[in-house]
DNA sequence: CTAGGGTTAG
């Protein structure tokens, strides 16, 4: 290397914009220099990689080199597969290996293919890298596969990502942290755990991305013994302090599984918080039903300098609704836009009709998404669905689930919440009319179900599941469990059937016979039997809880003199001495 | 120029 490529690399060094680079390179131009390889290259991975970069002028420099090297197609394609156009990265590839050059792809050059792939890719993308993978030999590269394992996971195909992680024929930690945090992705985290505890087996240990993966599930499944263990895990081995991404998924954790008093905790003992610790938090203390601390909570924040975003708004804005606070949150929906500069999305104006609608204000919530510019947002006119639910207006209902299907967005959801809204006002042929539309457009429900963590095992109740093992034990639990109940008051109506024939089999046929147990009442009645008196049962569920099964439980809760915590799909009620934190209103 | 893993909302 000559003295005057030495001097231009130097002045590549600390180059910082493209400004600066032109001059680098016009004076490269004059001395000749421009298609030595080296300089080419920083030029290249400059104006490609560094954010302060510039893609066209990028491809201006790769069009002059005569010899592109695979460090040079590299850069480029590296360039593109983070930009808005990631799929030109597979045009340059496809160029790279079509052309005569001399320039062969090499491990890194999959690297960065595969980034464009999770990118904007589909599954057939990733099999035609994969192959090429192969064909040029580097299926085995520990760094390949993992980067095609989140290839694969992010376009939505996690069975073929598993494949690739199964038959690699080393994984470092990387590697399984990588598939850990493929199946969080997917939702898939019963998955995720197992991946762990496979982990565990062949001799890893926990690093910080590990605990982020694995609390990231604990959250999910509501699994606070495991979730307390990987605490003590990370303090004691001083992940927690070194990192804040671990801190902000442990406030989650706690949040998530019904435990604020630690996640307030954790909270203040961190030494460095960033925008997503104090969400978290602000999102917790909406959830847990505390609407005025979730404001004052806010204030802090703002006192605090804490830099606002719009999920800070979303957290700030749910704690109002969850607590009927209509006025501060359209204060509040208001000041966002003029006074923090932050313009609501669909999710906003979605909590906003959530919020007015919950609080009866069926009219001014019409009124609102008919004046807001998200009008064709199926989120808004299904919040509005929701909140009629509540409030038994099958009229406001039909508006919502009409305006639904006239843009093609109705799902089986919406249609048996009218279903349900009919229901209850004693209309049985509205009732089949929504029953026959799910069935005549095929429309796919979503199962409901409920968790359980007992002895550090997740348990999960799917709505009539009579499949498990010892359901002679939690029907026997249930029949003890609505006996006492209706000794407290709870009307018995709904289970008439069952209380007049107790026998296993009645309980059979009465789920047969289209009679119904949600999912949070077998996972009760299993917590009942298997917890020691006195402990919590913490139930977490993907639905919200019905109007009957909340009943029950509070009634459960004095019956039996237990707190009962369950999670739904949006927030959490604590169930003690037949009473409900939510108040009734949810 | 020299590759790969993470958190909040819905």
């Amino acid at each position: 290397m000559c003295r005057v490529e030495e001097v231009i690399l130097t002045l590549l060094q600390g180059c910082n914009s493209m400004h600066r680079l032109r001059k680098i390179h016009s004076q490269a131009i004059l001395l000749g220099i421009d298609h030595s390889s080296a300089v080419a290259g920083k030029l290249l991975s400059f104006c490609a990689t560094s954010s302060a970069g510039n893609l066209s002028y990028a491809l201006l420099l790769f069009s002059r080199l005569p010899n592109p090297s695979t460090a040079h197609w590299n850069s480029l394609i590296r360039g593109f597969s983070v930009s808005p156009s990631s799929s030109y990265s597979m045009s340059l590839y496809n160029s790279m290996v079509s052309c005569s050059s001399a320039a062969r792809p090499d491990a890194a050059t999959f690297s960065f293919l595969l980034k464009a792939c999770s990118q904007n890719g589909a599954t057939g993308k990733c099999r035609e890298a994969h192959g090429s993978i192969f064909r040029f030999g580097f299926a085995s590269n520990i760094i390949v596969c993992t980067n095609l394992t989140r290839a694969y996971a992010d376009n939505g195909s996690v069975g073929d990502a598993r494949k690739v992680f199964d038959e690699m024929p080393e994984r470092d930690i990387v590697a399984w942290n990588s598939m850990i945090a493929c199946y969080c992705r997917a939702e898939m985290h019963e998955e995720a755990l197992k991946v762990y505890k496979q982990m565990r087996i062949v001799g890893f240990r926990i690093d910080d991305f590990t605990a982020v993966g694995l609390l990231s599930s604990c959250a999910h499944l509501g699994a606070l013994e495991l979730g307390v263990w990987v605490h003590r895990f990370a303090e004691e081995n001083g992940i927690l302090d070194r990192n804040v991404f671990v801190g902000n998924a442990l406030v989650d954790m706690y949040v998530k599984c019904g435990s604020l008093e630690q996640a307030c905790i954790v909270f203040n003992k961190m030494k460095k918080r960033d925008t997503f610790t104090w969400n978290s938090l602000l999102f917790g203390l909406g959830i847990h039903g505390h609407g005025k601390e979730a404001i004052l909570f806010f204030r802090r924040m703002v006192i605090a300098g804490v830099q606002l975003n719009s999920v800070s708004f979303l957290g700030l804005l749910m704690g109002c609704s969850h607590q009927g606070l209509v006025d501060e949150g359209l204060e509040y929906f208001h000041a966002m836009s003029s006074k923090f500069a932050l313009k609501p999305d669909a999710k906003h104006y979605g909590c906003m009709v959530d919020m007015m609608g919950r609080a009866g204000k069926l009219e001014k919530a019409v009124e609102f998404i008919r004046a807001s510019s998200f009008v064709s947002d199926p989120v808004l006119w299904r919040a509005l669905l929701s909140a009629c639910k509540i409030h038994k207006n099958a009229e406001m209902a039909e508006v919502a689930l009409g305006n639904l299907i006239e843009m093609s967005a109705h799902n089986a959801g919406d249609c048996s919440l009218l279903a349900g809204i009919y229901a209850s006002n004693g209309n049985s042929d509205g009732v089949s009319k929504m029953r026959k539309m799910v069935k005549e457009q095929g429309m796919k429900t979503t199962p409901g179900w409920s968790c359980i963590e007992v002895k550090g095992e997740v348990r999960k109740f799917v709505v009539d599941d009579i499949s498990h093992l010892d359901i002679e034990e939690i029907h026997k639990k249930l029949m003890e469990m609505i006996n006492r109940a209706i000794a407290f008051g709870y009307p018995a109506e709904t289970f008439k059937l069952i209380l007049r024939e107790k026998s296993p089999e009645m309980y059979k046929e009465w789920i047969e016979h289209g009679g119904s147990f949600h999912s949070e009442i077998l996972a009760i009645a299993f917590g009942l039997a298997r917890m020691p008196e006195g402990t919590i049962l913490r139930i977490v569920k993907n639905m919200r809880v019905c109007m009957d099964c909340h009943m029950l439980t509070k009634h459960v809760s004095r019956a039996f003199d237990r707190e009962i915590i369950v999670r739904d799909r949006v927030r959490f009620h604590h169930f003690k001495d037949g009473s409900c934190s939510c108040n009734d209103y949810w």
